[in-house]
DNA sequence: CCTCAATAATGAGTATTTTCATAATGTAAA
DNA sequence: TTTACATTATGAAAATACTCATTATTGAGG
């Protein structure tokens, strides 16, 4: 999954790569108008964040960039709330989602992770993954052809897996993604064990291959292999 | 609940009096700035919407007005997306919420729901109604000081009814509520019959009443009584 | 390589959530 | 009033989710 950051504070710049860069994510980064421009040029991006508080209104120039090309890239804009003559135009400009600095980082990974799961979704209404067939609309899943009946947070689980595959998702990710807002209440994720398992056994009973790549002290990857 | 619909488009307007009303809202209607500001002088509301496409840029000035008053009213931003040269401010202004145009009166009727829900919340860690009390952090009920044990279904389901209290809240509210996103997945709501019963239940072995009235071919209210 | 401590897997038990069949109740029409 | 029909209540059973104790595996440091 390839991210460009686009941002002129450079430690923010900094710690926004060194996380998103360990959460498993490419990024490449634009501190200016110009660099954003060429690189938007070359590449399509999974996910864009862009700061609006680049000089001059730069910013919406970009989204506008975008927004004529027909590009599909996710955008997450970030900006600051104090600044208030700055001008928010961006959800109108067709961008993804916003975040107003300061900002926790495991929020803006939620966020990017939200967008670019939304896009991969978009107007589909299956998710394929080798020999297992996600079907959106129906809430079923077929593995070679054939139904295998999933509960509903190992539907959940597997398929939050499977729109992440090859990143290492950690158990604390996974947890909050089952639970959403309850996430506090759970004071143990060993659960998740419980539920990886028996996912599983249902993939590989149906003839499938053990897609969970457990990652000591993190959590798991779903690979391709 | 009194919201105040600040819009001066009349038949968005009259769409939404109507089905707020319905909704068990107390609706206050503003076509135009000067008389939008003269209610907000006059009252507080639980929500405010604010159409932002007031002519001259009046929406925002109600919103700066609010700000330097240090309102509390809950605020939700309506504006319309191919109005590219208006400014959003608005989320930097503090609001809470922003939806646009066009939307469906259920997704706003979620987040004004969601807005007063917050708001009600604003600080405290207890929620308390005649001799239930809520322990938000502690995740924790007690009636007439005992503790009542609820699961977590039970317990979400009982805080929602108490927080929309005297408001008639359809069965479909209610589960997706409790199921979130997931209620699509739902082919029957029969369960909420159950829940209730449930809770009905301990409330009342707790030496409590029974504060759900059922609605006939709606859902059920939490009333004073 | 071993050893050790930490983490993960597993199986079985417990609790919660949901379904289902049935009974009770409400509403409107005959 | 009845009657018919739809909605809600209830108890019990089934399915699902979670916990816990036990065993296996991992990776770091000797």
């Amino acid at each position: 999954m390839k991210i460009l950051i686009i941002e002129d504070e450079e430690s923010l710049q900094r710690s926004l790569d060194t996380y998103l860069t360990a959460e498993g994510y490419t990024c490449s980064n634009a501190k200016n108008y110009d660099i954003a421009k060429q690189k938007l040029a070359l590449y399509e991006y999974d996910c864009i964040l862009l700061d609006l508080g680049l000089p001059g209104g730069e910013g919406l120039e970009l989204l506008r960039f975008l927004k004529e090309k027909d590009r599909t890239d996710g955008v997450i804009i970030i900006s600051a709330r104090n600044s208030l003559d700055q001008k928010i135009e961006g959800l109108s400009l067709g961008a993804d989602d916003y975040l107003i600095k300061p900002f926790h980082l495991s929020e803006l990974n939620a966020r990017i992770a939200s967008v670019i799961r939304r896009r991969s979704f978009e107007g589909k209404d299956h998710f394929t993954f080798n020999e297992i067939d996600v079907d959106l609309k129906g809430k079923q899943i077929k593995v070679k052809d054939q139904i295998v009946y999933f509960t509903k947070k190992e539907f959940d689980l597997l398929l939050y897996f499977m729109t992440n595959k090859n990143k290492a998702i950690s158990k604390a990710a996974a947890v909050e993604h089952i639970w959403g807002d309850d996430a506090d209440m759970a004071d143990s994720f060993d659960f998740i064990y419980t539920h990886i398992k028996n996912i599983r056994k249902k993939l590989i009973d149906a003839g499938s291959n053990d897609y969970f790549q457990s990652i000591y002290g993190v959590g798991y990857k779903f690979v391709d292999q």
